[in-house]
RNA sequence: UGGGGUAUCGCCAAGUGGUAAGGCACCGGUUUUUGGUACCGGCAUUCCCAGGUUCGAAUCCUGGUACCCCAGCCA
């Protein structure tokens, strides 16, 4: 099936294809260079297929690179779990896992070649002063009382700094640029900052760590990227990323592109915001399945597949916008309409008793796995007196065009007979408790005669029935841009009903799902049973990732 | 009254001087033992606005407008 064949043009491609057009052979490489101080989210995919993707499309190759210059917020944790992430998601990067962290010698050296070129200097200003001396978005800066100060003192202050000999905050090495350019970027940006923090990789070797904008480029061309794939906000530091790859002797000459950034309506993705929900126990932890992270939607069932379709279906695009999740749900129907194997399973059990039937009736019925797929086998559905239907299928005083169970009204029972509604049994609040329905026995693969019947449902029997808990989640937010409010305020758009655990009925095959198995529950949607919990203390728990598009649910609120 | 970006259907997005792709959503219809799927059809005389160049402009020029990013020793 292919979910992801297409190849549509973006700008990223159209100028790769250029450059191998008018310089013919060119491998591409590039890298995605995540910092390990977080989870993964869907605006990652985005930037993993884009980086990945490229490479893959045009025989280049793709670095994992972990942007990791600031020790004090990273952890160990979160590389093994971006590792397990990428691999997920269904790609391979080329050659062992790289560290920004791997270059710090050469960095340093780089770092001692600007200031003997006489284009760094180690300042003593405070990152107060520091801010004071930069001036504003439409002032220009001052130069630093330390800024001319001679290659030979600043050398040995580097030096020292190394060895720890200074506080943290007391000296930067900073390049001298412009501190009048009116690209703030420009105005003598720090390279260095003193840190004692040990570091995940480093240990305690380093006791000053490079800043972003001088570690990226060097490490883009020490590994020899040559599409440096970013997003926009990165754009003002081009001129600095090529400052510094101009006046160092590096060994290959990457270039920066950037595109937008993916945003999804009805969710966030700010680190801010997501540890916001976990630390206040609104959602269960990283990778509750309502949660936009990798984890989360991997454990709500979504598919790799379907998220690589979602990163071609929305593009790429210099344009900051943001997408409707309705194309989310889509790329993961679609996915799963061919792939999942199908099952029923009854959300609100409501008891019918065959009256034609006897006690000890008892049928298999044998069925497709999935309607389309031959290899997906066949699965047994016992029939017997007593079955469950879907609460929601019945209604005592149906709607014009209601096609399901009604007093005296027809309805076939998916996969199996005809069946007519002969009583509504009530308790004595007047609660319906069982519904009465006689068997049209001629009806087995076979239209009855002289009436039809358009409707169907799904149904369990009551004696092979498997309990299961089953878990429906809808978006976590009730408005498409809850992080469009002032500071916090996003947790008023939260949607109470983004979880609904719902004590279900499903027919016996489902009993053998193993975590993660995903199936189609006919007419209601499509589950995946729960990487965690599921097959844990014999419960059996699905997660419900998308509901089925439902035309009749629409057709009533058109009224 | 600084710099850097972006503006094409409700949303995403092709298009780079030759007369507006595609997807999602939406609206009709056909098929259907999933009110699902599949299939068929509809959905921008118009490309932020105003001028201009041209036989011809979303694409070029001029002038506006709107929105996004930048003043971390974060990335």
């Amino acid at each position: 099936m292919s979910v992801e064949s297409s190849s549509a043009p973006n700008f990223l491609r159209n100028q790769i294809r250029d450059e191998i057009e008018r310089e013919g052979e060119v491998s591409i490489v590039t890298r995605f260079p995540p910092e390990p101080n977080g989870f993964l989210h869907i605006g990652h995919a985005k930037s993993i297929w884009v980086n990945f993707g490229l490479a893959e499309q045009f025989g280049g190759r793709c670095n994992l690179r972990f942007d990791d210059t600031n020790p004090a917020k990273e952890e160990q944790a979160y590389i093994d779990a971006i590792q397990e992430d990428i691999h997920w998601l269904g790609f391979e990067w080329a050659g062992k896992v790289r560290y920004a962290s791997d270059y710090f010698d050469q960095l340093y050296a780089w770092a001692q070649h600007l200031v003997r070129q006489g284009l760094a200097y180690v300042d003593d200003l405070s990152a107060e002063e520091m801010r004071e001396y930069r001036g504003t978005l439409t002032e220009p800066g001052r130069p630093s009382p330390y800024r001319e100060r001679p290659a030979e003192e600043n050398l040995e202050l580097l030096e020292r700094m190394r060895q720890g000999e200074f506080a943290e905050g007391e000296k930067a090495l900073r390049a001298k640029i412009d501190m009048a350019a009116p690209n703030i970027n420009l105005r003598d940006p720090v390279l260095y900052r003193i840190r004692h923090t040990s570091h995940h990789q480093t240990g305690d070797k380093w006791k000053i760590y490079p800043s972003y904008d001088f570690a990226h480029g060097q490490s883009d061309a020490i590994e020899g990227i040559t599409h440096s794939i970013c997003t926009l906000e990165f754009e003002d530091h081009r001129p600095l990323y090529d400052w510094l790859l101009e006046h160092l002797p590096v060994p290959s000459r990457p270039r920066q592109i950037e595109f937008a950034r993916m945003n999804v309506n009805y969710t966030v993705t700010s680190k801010r915001k997501l540890k916001l929900l976990v630390d206040r126990g609104i959602v269960e932890g990283w990778d509750d399945p309502r949660m936009p992270t990798l984890s989360g939607m991997r454990r709500r069932g979504y598919t790799p597949a379907s998220l690589r379709k979602f990163c071609e279906m929305t593009g790429v695009a210099r344009a900051n916008g943001v997408v409707d999740i309705a194309m989310l749900h889509h790329a993961i129907r679609s996915d799963l309409e061919d792939n999942a194997p199908r099952a029923m399973c009854v959300l609100k059990p409501l008891k019918v008793v065959l009256t034609n039937l006897d006690e000890a009736y008892e049928e298999i019925i044998e069925v497709p796995g999935h309607p389309a797929r031959d290899d997906m086998g066949v699965r047994r559905l016992p029939l017997n007196r007593e079955i469950y239907i879907d609460a929601d299928d019945f209604m005592e005083e149906p709607p014009k065009k209601f096609f399901r169970l009604a007093p005296g009204q027809e309805v076939r029972l998916r996969n199996a007979y005809v069946i007519r509604c002969d009583e509504v049994v009530k308790n004595a609040a007047g609660e319906i408790e069982a519904l009465h329905c006689s068997v049209d026995l001629a009806t087995l693969g076979a239209n009855p005669e002289g009436r039809k019947v358009k409707g169907v449902i799904h149904w369990v029997s009551a004696r092979h029935g498997v309990p299961v808990e089953v878990r429906n989640y809808e978006n976590l937010f009730t408005v498409e841009a809850p992080d469009k409010d002032k500071e916090g305020d996003f947790l008023s758009h939260l949607n109470p009903h983004s979880l609904e655990v719902v004590q279900a009925i499903a027919e016996p095959s489902l009993a053998d799902a193993a975590p993660e198995d995903r199936f189609q529950f006919e007419r209601v949607g499509y589950f995946c049973a729960d990487r965690r919990e599921h097959g844990v203390a014999g419960k059996r728990v699905f997660n419900r990732t998308v509901s089925l598009k439902d035309g009749w649910a629409k057709a009533q609120k058109k009224g």
